[in-house]
DNA sequence: TCCTTTATTGACATTGTGTAAATAGACGCA
DNA sequence: TGCGTCTATTTACACAATGTCAATAAAGGA
């Protein structure tokens, strides 16, 4: 008696996947990215630390599936980028950076493990730079030429650089801010942001 | 014949621990810290691997060292931050952000390991956090505050807010630009940084 | 009922870490 | 010069986590 084992129970790989998933969404909820380990992860389901293998080909490999799976949301915020031109281009800095906290809080701990991630794999750090940053910081460049030929925005404004620093800053910022944190207020942050978009792009307050 | 092997050379603790550090910054001079293992580290001494931890906890432990050992041209730059005042301020922040940037040229290699590292360990997260970029953003809100104080700066800034985030994006695009490769133009990128700097502290350009 | 397919696992090889007992330079002293 | 102590250093080991592969056992079709 005593050595009846569980019995196998077999999945589709999509169910798998998607379980094996949901255990690292659920872990990155109250712990970072740098105390996961395969075997815990696959302790919260219902199959063995090799199984993993058969899915994901590191741990890495979990961060880098997440980062397809936002995708999607990412092209819509920087749809908004591209769209909000013209003269209400200055009015939709505040709704936009609101859009962008928003979804830093929304998918806090999955941003978090991708910023951590990107420092131990080379790959994720490729995705993270070209795919989030690069992506964004060239919207933002793309815009602020517009706004330099329109005459909205001084054309003393190095483009590229500025484009790339006020993203780095907002990603850096929301991270350590919403991110961290989805209860805090969200407020004085979108606030200060705000501001700091604001004057460096339009110039006089 | 041929089983000779080598005597061992016996140095003092100094010694051993400038070495070793010493190994370890020439490692990060042409790779990433998540390459960087005690025994590449120890392979490039005279010593072996277990020699290493009669000196450092573990391989973060060299971060953790090298980064006292950068205190005090840290000190120097955050007290250039807050001697700054008066009038001349303003003219002051190009000035100082060619100081920061020059600081992160110089030693890029180290400062992009800490930030590496400090995504991995939770001592090096605080030390970063809390001695670097803690310590700069509550100098530059204090200096906020001063500015506000005498009428310089805009009371509508969020003082707090406002200097973490710029301390952030100062941090984030000289690491990406500077550090990670020294041989770059300044111009642009202090540039750039000092525009966002003084249009977001004093308002119109 | 048997057979094929393949999801799953047990067992193994590997790599890097960290520790402790044993070894051997270096220095002080007779 | 030789002896003994101190401790820097190494050899040998235990351990943790990773990644692989051949063997196993569900599930579905013929």
């Amino acid at each position: 008696m005593g050595d009846e084992r569980a019995p196998r129970r077999r999945r589709s790989p999509e169910e798998a996947e998607r379980e094996i998933l949901y255990a690292a969404e659920t872990f990155l909820q109250d712990r970072p990215f740098r105390e996961l380990t395969v075997e815990e992860v696959m302790a919260r389901t219902g199959l063995s630390r090799p199984a993993f293998y058969a899915y994901f080909r590191d741990r890495y490999g979990l961060v880098r599936r997440m980062l397809e799976h936002v995708g999607s949301e990412l092209f819509e915020i920087d749809r908004g980028w591209l769209e909000g031109v013209g003269e209400n281009s200055r009015l939709g800095v505040r709704a936009t950076l609101e859009g962008v906290a928003a979804f830093f809080a929304r998918r806090g701990p999955l941003l978090r493990a991708v910023a951590d991630a990107a420092c131990g794999d080379r790959e994720i750090e490729r995705l993270y730079r070209f795919g989030l940053i690069e992506r964004f910081a060239e919207a933002v460049t793309e815009r602020i030429r517009k706004g330099q030929a329109e005459g909205e925005m001084s054309p003393a404004l190095e483009a590229e650089a500025v484009g790339l620093a006020l993203v780095l800053m907002t990603e850096r910022y929301l991270l350590d801010t919403v991110s961290r944190d989805p209860e805090i207020d969200f407020e004085p942050v979108v606030e200060a942001l705000t501001t700091i978009w604001e004057r460096t792009l339009y110039e006089s307050d």
